[in-house]
DNA sequence: CTATGTGAATTTATTCACAGCA
DNA sequence: TGCTGTGAATAAATTCACATAG
């Protein structure tokens, strides 16, 4: 194996490896081969071995991949690790959501705070979490909470980000469907679930729409 | 402007465009340089003229692009159009954060039925739909709804995939974050939000997560 | 004989630099 | 002069084909 700089699209893939590594690794799988992989994730095996050979070389000819050894690897690069402490703005439908979902375990992620302006919310338990005034948002510095998820409406998505910056939040993690600007030191991450809805139509022969 | 396919990348950047064009539709204005545009939605000016020549030539040089003309033209490619309909599979905390999500109307969908399979739901009406039993999911057909949300835990995923597919559906998006496997005729896209921010720790430097 | 690993070829996308039009 | 439009240059990613190791 040679050095050479991991392809930004490589880094984008890692997550999915990662996942279905898991997913094997609990099957109780030792070795995975490039082409049962692939065909988990919807990819080819020479991409999937190329990906790897940037930072690796560590399988085994005629046998497959050792799937703890690449765990370890992805985990490293993507420098995955456990106890990694979100909090999150915002406990309505899609925040009591973010709350719940399985998904954030896997990468090592934690909410461990929750705000909210709402008074009725305030001072509640949701799945553990006790949800405190939005004014207190301040706390984050002091709690060594650097990263957050925004899941309040539009109009409060940038006050909501403001506050944020200030209490020294690195990265954000953004499902408001509406641009908030942030100094560049901090990393915005905006899902808009609506945008790859919006993608679909081309992608499908025909269109998914017709008529009939 | 000279024939040319249109390049997936430039697929990708369109729905990005659109709903920045509708916020300066908004906003009242009529034109709109390559330079602003290009501002607010964080890319650089000649690659948005780039991606606009392979399907334009209807800037005005020393003036700007006319917003009506571009939505138009995105609208049609992306084969945007008012009326698209989904139904929703699970009224847990984020099938309800779907049906309030204000995103889907930009792009012309609208969630017109919900499925659960809790008793207690059923029938109960959330944002103007109604919610009916998972048993029913074979209606979709009669009524004409191709396109479908999975908002389920995961053990319940691929169950309610293939009655999807048996039903009609042509395209699903499926947010459970586990692997559904589907005919090659339907598209499925998967959102796993933690795999966005799986990829956070590795863009910000000196990581998110430090110690101090 | 199976499955990895990787240079080389090819395809695709980005960036540049500037001609051309209002 | 200002901003579009686009070939040409560059960079990046994918695909191929096959040598190589177990």
């Amino acid at each position: 194996m040679r050095f050479r700089r991991i392809p930004d699209e490589t880094i984008r893939r890692l997550p999915v490896y990662f996942r279905a590594l898991l997913f094997f690794a609990e099957q109780g799988s030792r070795y995975i081969s490039s082409s049962s992989l692939a065909e988990l994730v919807g990819l080819n095996s020479w991409q999937i071995r190329k990906d790897f050979s940037y930072f690796g070389g560590f399988g085994t000819r005629g046998v497959g991949y050792e799937i703890a050894e690449l765990l370890k690897q992805i985990r490293k690069i993507l420098k995955i690790r456990t106890g990694q402490k979100i909090a999150l703005v915002g406990v309505g439908n899609l925040g009591s959501a973010m709350l719940a979902y399985p998904g954030f375990q896997i990468y090592g992620f934690e909410i461990v705070a929750a705000f909210d302006n709402n008074p009725k919310k305030i001072g509640k338990k949701v799945k553990n979490v006790k949800v405190e005034d939005v004014a207190k948002l301040g706390s984050l510095k002091r709690r060594r909470i650097r990263l957050a998820i925004i899941a309040v409406p539009c109009e409060a998505a940038q006050n909501v980000a403001d506050k944020l910056v200030n209490a020294g939040v690195r990265g954000i993690l953004n499902f408001s469907p509406c641009y908030i600007t942030v100094p560049s030191t901090v990393k915005v991450i905006t899902i808009d679930i609506a945008m790859d809805l919006a993608r679909l139509p081309y992608y499908v022969p025909g269109s998914v729409f017709a008529e009939w």
